[in-house]
DNA sequence: AAATACCCTTATAATTCGATAACTTGGAAT
DNA sequence: ATTCCAAGTTATCGAATTATAAGGGTATTT
């Protein structure tokens, strides 16, 4: 689990002045920076690049950010932090809805970009780090999505299809919030965008089958107006986990 | 579960740029890596350096790597990743099909590679490990794939062909969900592969004749939507699990 | 050539799941 | 306190998946 090689951002954006910028702080903390000035390029190097993480910067001349994005999707799921110029919300919903992973608005401090960046690592990092093998949320509830096994107090748990699923999302990106519209693209499909009554209800079913006390939930917290939220068991394992 | 003793590596890929990326961050890892740059080159290379493990390009040269793969498959079991170029669809299939054990799409993140990688030795080796001599799922049925016998209650059980190998493909995963798909390919062929008709069929046959009670399994359980699981026999072996 | 065994096909029954609606609860704001 | 809206709960029906049964064709054996 030594993490000791660097991890490679690239960063796409027209600017020059602004790239500039990025790769000097990012250098600075110790990250392998790549660029690219247009969408075109920011393809290609992907390829030969193979970054950790890409800033993409939402406005650019010839390709729209949110196309980029797409494409990318199609062959990557990388980590992508949008660029986004004003206070923008609507940007912020179009990128999570894309499969954004965070967004940053201009302008930023170096600090929180880093900050940022290295949130998104943490999250994803522990995804598909520890997302195989046994996973321990407590003493009482352990998932196995190798083996497509869950353990509540030692016995099997059967879930559907669809319960699944969600829990996966769910536990992929523990201690977050996850909002109603990810998951329903993420289990249900694009289409079943804005229902989120799907996603209450097979919640409901998770924590039925679950929790120990489904009214008080400890395991899937749900933040009012947003989503869902896996509890985040991984920060009361390992306390050493600082930078 | 990193205290496997070294695990052998071959990286079969004609850009030399793209060995080198995947052996620096494989040994980084711990795994000892031979490299072969085409089709020729790889099926000797098996033969000496006898992997654990072989990451397939699928675009090269001289033969294509599906075809590789296939003339693998007439000599051995090694579990084989296929690394296929974009978000080529086609060649995820065309890959399982074959008999691929997973397939990575390029790019890809170096800790994706090892987590790929981890995972399918974890699920290989349970398998071959004891897979000869005499198999005890229980007091009532005993199976010795070596001498092709299936013993219930004291008593030799007659399979069908058919009935055998599926048998075999689902004790081999014992504790695994075997996908129709999966089981379709290795037991029929691969262009028998969406029916899964036959696969239920089959599992009604075996259950008929091995299970006590046909309608509730003990043996194959069904995974609604996936597949058959055969049941983990060795977690009830070693019951070491408690807390 | 007849008998047998095996594999596939077709048909149908039994389940389970998912989508949907209707209804209830609870918290926040006015 | 009242109202409103998000969230939670329960029930139901059709659809999809799975299980079971029976028959026919082909190969293999005797």
């Amino acid at each position: 689990m030594a993490d000791l090689d660097r991890r490679r951002i690239l960063v796409v954006d027209d600017e020059e002045r602004m790239v500039r910028f990025i790769r000097m702080n990012l250098e600075h903390d110790g990250f392998q920076v790549g660029e690219a000035f247009n969408g075109k390029q920011a393809i290609q190097k992907i390829r030969d690049f193979t970054p950790d993480l890409i800033l993409l910067d939402v406005m650019m001349p010839d390709i729209d950010g949110f196309d980029v994005l797409e494409t990318i999707r199609d062959f990557s799921n990388v980590p992508v932090i949008m660029l986004t110029a004003k206070g923008e919300e609507d940007d912020r919903v179009r990128g999570l809805e894309h499969g954004a992973d965070d967004y940053i608005t201009k302008p930023f401090s170096p600090r929180e970009l880093v900050s940022r960046i290295k949130a998104v690592l943490r999250r994803t990092e522990g995804a598909t780090g520890s997302m195989h093998g046994l996973i321990e949320i407590d003493k009482r509830l352990k998932i196995d999505f190798e083996r497509r096994e869950i353990w509540l107090e030692g016995k099997l748990v059967k879930l559907r299809p669809t319960e699944y699923r969600l829990l996966y999302h769910l536990v992929q990106n523990a201690g977050w919030v996850v909002s109603h519209d990810q998951l329903l693209q993420k289990v249900w499909g694009y289409e079943y965008r804005d229902e989120p009554h799907y996603v209450r209800l097979y919640i409901n079913y998770l924590r039925q089958k679950l929790e120990k006390d489904p009214a008080n939930p400890q395991y899937i917290l749900t933040e009012r107006g947003v989503g869902y939220r896996f509890v985040d068991f991984k920060r009361n394992k390992e306390d050493k986990e600082t930078e």
